[in-house]
DNA sequence: CTTAATGATTGACGTATTCAACGGATGTCG
DNA sequence: CGACATCCGTTGAATACGTCAATCATTAAG
């Protein structure tokens, strides 16, 4: 199956506009958001990657550094230093693994579960913001399709 | 509306795990999705964002940078690159805009078209793979809904 | 004509991402 | 036990990326 062709030989390009690229939506809509919620979440002087980390660490059982860096698809390297910098807050503590002595858990303190809750909430404006086009249900049906293809 | 409290004063955070947050499964569908790409587009020696502008550079009218940078959500300055890196490989080509002869509209060549051809068909098949949990019919959902939040 | 505004480009700066390498800690197999 | 391979977190370098101000040519406005 090949594309038609126009009739100087040139393949037809028309009808296949970025807008159908699931890929291309993805990417957008990926990036919009974080700036949007990068915004919000600046009088906090988090990042979003800051509080994905954060947010695992609030989680039970605490997950190790290579937990936190696969989930997140990132680098073991990268994650040292987001973990630094909620160390230095006192968000986060690093624990020694518990059968294991080589990894580290990653625990969120009592302050770094209550800046949890004020970022989720700042957050949860700058999502509401940018899924405004949809209904409710049309926002669950986009997060159902999402958790199926990412996890 | 305030999140629920523990006994003890800490902010509860079960139930509301990353994989809720729209935000984080955005992010983390488009670096899965354009990896993927990346990886397929390898051997035609494209990365997604050249393909991007590629692909525009091939729709008509052809866009002006200006045009290009401000959908792609991309600073102008990073466009230059990316038409240095398909020009110099006679993909596209740089004409002098039509009524403003600052601006230059990006035309794909008859070897960009080719080319775009290849790759969009390359592309299609990581998708594909990307999004094989759904059905043809949820593709299209997802595809809506997510036009509908960025456009 | 002067002035302001715009499109593309460059260069500078900080941040991200990717990789290779290292030290400490397990686990395995002889 | 002891040699070996593996894995975790960490560091550092190389590279790519994003953001911003400054510039030149061109256009629009006063």
């Amino acid at each position: 199956m090949t594309p038609p062709s126009t009739p100087d030989g040139e393949p037809s390009t028309a009808g296949s506009p970025l807008t159908d690229e699931p890929l291309f939506l993805m990417a957008r809509a990926s990036s919009l958001g974080s700036a949007a919620a990068n915004k919000k979440l600046a009088r906090l002087e988090l990042k979003v990657r800051q509080y994905s980390v954060l947010a695992l660490a609030c989680s039970d059982p605490a997950p190790t550094q290579t937990e936190v860096s696969s989930f997140l698809v990132l680098d073991p390297s990268q994650v040292v230093g987001i973990v630094d910098g909620l160390e230095q807050r006192g968000a986060v503590e690093r624990r020694p693994g518990a059968h294991d002595r080589r990894s580290k858990t990653i625990r969120a303190t009592a302050d770094g579960r209550r800046l949890f809750a004020e970022a989720r909430s700042l957050l949860s404006e700058s999502t509401a913001d940018s899924l405004a086009a949809l209904t409710a249900e049309e926002q669950d049906q986009l997060n159902e399709l999402l958790r199926r293809i990412t996890l």
